[in-house]
DNA sequence: TTTAAACTATAAAGCTACTATAAGGTCAAT
DNA sequence: ATTGACCTTATAGTAGCTTTATAGTTTAAA
């Protein structure tokens, strides 16, 4: 299978296949006599593996330490799971700030309605006085 | 006032205040015969101005636009507000991202308790079987 | 007075995870 | 022979800084 096959059976751009192998990602396909990479299956699971990952929101140090862990099959599995929790505590506390950053922006936009001038605008006001309902 | 009391003041790094100011968002401000710049209060504000918006998340080009409504101040407010509702919207498709993402999260660690070799581990072969509760 | 610490300056690279561009080689079909 | 689709590498761009390198200036202590 050549890069772009590849890269149309898993959905990415084929410079994302080369950046992949280029972080180490995905190991070094063989190459053909023109220089041209050959992938296998093999290949096509990594890749998909990857892509999984980020679709998570892993990142790609993440998915190495994962993709080490898969070449270890012998230890303990709680490496993987914290990797996980910390990962989803992470994502926890990303909505809880952008839940108090919505709260913010609303009530700043609450500051004006459009039938100003700039000058006179609630919301610019709001932003330049530092009233910004602050927790 | 030189760039070193401006950042305590403000509360960032003398190199951030140099970046806005390479970038646009900072008028150059006068220097000293040894090419120290020197700041008045309008760059304080001006400053504190940029930090405000950029803690609720506005993109330096937002804060571009922001700025070029505060020149021309007898213009209606409207297009300050629509900036303010799009990015609301904004703000409110992440979070929206980020809980689908943290259930998904949360399914896939519930498939693996800790007591297994990654051999068997739960999460990793969620992810590798694409098994990831996708809606 | 010398010297060291603390401050300032510029320019350039590094960070994340790609994406895009440039300049070129390969291959199948026309 | 040439077009078009594919492949190659290398390099730059994206956002918003942070870090590093190198060097000049001021200030306070020894």
């Amino acid at each position: 299978m050549r890069i772009g096959q590849l890269a149309q059976l898993v959905g990415v751009e084929t410079q994302t296949i080369r950046f992949y192998e280029q972080q180490g990602l995905l190991p070094p396909p063989d190459r053909q006599d023109n220089g041209y990479r050959v992938y296998t299956e093999k290949h096509g699971e990594g890749l998909a593996f990857i892509r999984r990952c980020r679709i998570l929101g892993l990142s790609l140090a993440e998915i190495h330490e994962l993709q080490s862990y898969q070449d270890d099959p012998h230890q303990p599995c709680t490496a993987v799971n914290a990797l996980l929790d910390d990962h989803i505590s992470h994502v926890r506390s990303q909505i809880t700030a952008l839940q108090a950053l919505e709260k913010q922006l609303v009530s700043l936009r609450a500051s004006c309605n459009d039938d100003r001038e700039v000058e006179a605008c609630g919301v610019l006001a709001g932003i330049s006085e530092g009233k910004m309902h602050q927790q």
